[in-house]
DNA sequence: GATGAATGAGATTTCATTCAT
DNA sequence: TATGAATGAAATCTCATTCAT
């Protein structure tokens, strides 16, 4: 599997074949299928993998005590997350939008399934609720979450591109504005 | 060329081959090899073809007087220019995250290009020179920038998995968000 | 597809691969696919060519003016077919025991279709009914008939398994054997 | 083997893999290598199983006294047999016409050996000579004994593919036709 | 005896590309 | 311009067989 996202990594998914990462294991195809029933399984189980791990290095967000701490750990811990397993998290992006079922459906994709927004949709209520953070509509809170996923999501794809992209200054830097974005402004 | 955008927005990329295409078409897979001497060549065709069409759109940015409005006028130019290619837009997506090299490097991306980022950039440094906007630091101006583009990049994501995704309404929320992001806050 | 029918008849069905048919028909691999879309698809045209040169060749039997006259001739004829074509014939009988959809049931089988006993019941009814033929039960009717086709598909195989075989000799010793079978044996 | 014949009998020859066979007994792949050298030594040991199986239930059959008792016996616990062991009897058949040397010749067919028609031909001399039965040409009476076999064989093969035949009155009725055809119709 | 990992050959199929017509 | 035949490489997958444990 180690194998498999690095190929992922260095060739993206088309050329990822089984082919190829057999050849950089130093194995022969016949041990990915013997592991893996088919390519499919074996791109399901990085994409599962990255779940679990994901889910236990993010468990520690929910031990924060105030809504503005708790963003901020948010995006800090999902940035160091995505700087730690870099490879595995580009690797799972190029999967999930590559993975199609016999039908051409993406098949990592429920539609209507928005439920990576919903810690933060949940966060910003709570922010709202005991005052510490601005007003925001119903829409305006789901679309402040979007953004800041997508901000966060945007790190791994610079990992991939930008070789000069510097993810620490990157976490500050998004911390910063997304704490003056939810400040409350007057008392 | 319209045909092959279709067929990448239904069945994405790695489905899409020149004999699903043409078969799409109802023309010979020689017809298409005839006039683009390769696949990457047509695929280049799609993605200039993109480029030229969005710089014609958003061309009337510049003509913006004032840094909120023509920061206003991005957000929603773009936002309006996604949902009126949203196949092609989305087809380019694709391609541009699938043309590899033969070296396994990405086709369409030269090394630490952010050249994407410079007009919001330059916008948000006008806003803070001429006081209108609060001011950032160096580096907080081009993250508010990558959050912004990628926040509007966003959109052509949610309208190929989310057929709930309401791209006028989330043109707006994103105005008034950034809106009161980079407002001055005291006179 | 005679290279086809050729390798079956050679090698068997097992081993009648698409490579093997390729290499010698002198063509490779992808020109086997190019006209045919799968393996299967191929096969199925063996089956169907087949059985249209059966039906054009067998038609004549319907012309027989009385009972012993057509069942003479149903066998003679059909005799005559499976020597004429005893490659494809045998072929073809691989193919209908070999080829299986993807629950594992037989692909030209369904299910409690003895269609092909039907003609020689109908002459055996018919040679009963004008009193030419010594009578059966219903059930003995349609054993008669079971029997002779089995008779008739044997020298197929003898044909594959057995070079000194003698259709021509096996004809006529089944006609007259059958023709006594039937024959009224007291006025 | 028991399991192997089943496997064949439920998705024939060619989808009865080791593997296959290996995982419905609950057993692992090495099981099947270990106990018998290779794939075809198993395919061996399930025919020569079979062909002991039935010498043991065929003995009876000697024990007759006259020629029409014989015959009429023949059928009898042949058919008998082939519903006793139908899925072995399938399973075989399958093996018979698909196991092949390196050459690509059937493995269970010694070139000219018929064999299995000898015991028949026996029983319809034996009656010529007694005057039991009426007289045949040499050639004739192999052909009655061919025909004979033939009609037997194709119970097996209407066991697997047609549900509602009914083997016990297959049996009475070919009994019922071949004592008429073999019976001397002059004193 | 039994297991499971590993192999390598070969099967089907897809596909970009070339080329004669 | 357009077509369709042909090619050959490569991809996924199956499988009999070997072997260390």
């Amino acid at each position: 599997m180690d194998i498999a996202i690095e190929t992922i990594w260095d060739l993206g998914y088309a050329q990822a074949s089984i082919g190829q990462i057999a050849k950089r294991a130093g194995i022969s195809k016949g041990v990915v299928t013997y592991h893996f029933s088919s390519k499919d399984e074996l791109m399901q189980n990085i994409v599962v993998d990255l779940y679990m791990k994901g889910a236990s290095f993010l468990s520690k967000i929910e031990n924060e005590s105030t809504p503005s701490s708790m963003l901020k750990c948010y995006i800090e811990t999902n940035l160091e997350f995505i700087h730690a397993h870099k490879e595995q998290v580009a690797a799972v992006a190029e999967i999930v939008m590559n993975v199609r079922d016999e039908e051409g459906k993406l098949f990592f994709h429920k539609p209507g399934d928005n439920a990576i927004y919903e810690p933060l949709i949940e966060i910003l209520q709570w922010g709202q609720e005991d005052g510490s953070f601005r007003t925001f509509t119903s829409t305006g809170t789901r679309v402040l979450a979007m953004t800041i996923r997508s901000a966060i999501d945007l790190a791994s794809q610079q990992l991939v591109t930008n070789p000069d992209f510097d993810i620490t200054e990157y976490s500050k830097e998004l911390i910063q504005l997304f704490e003056s974005t939810t400040r409350q402004t007057h008392s």
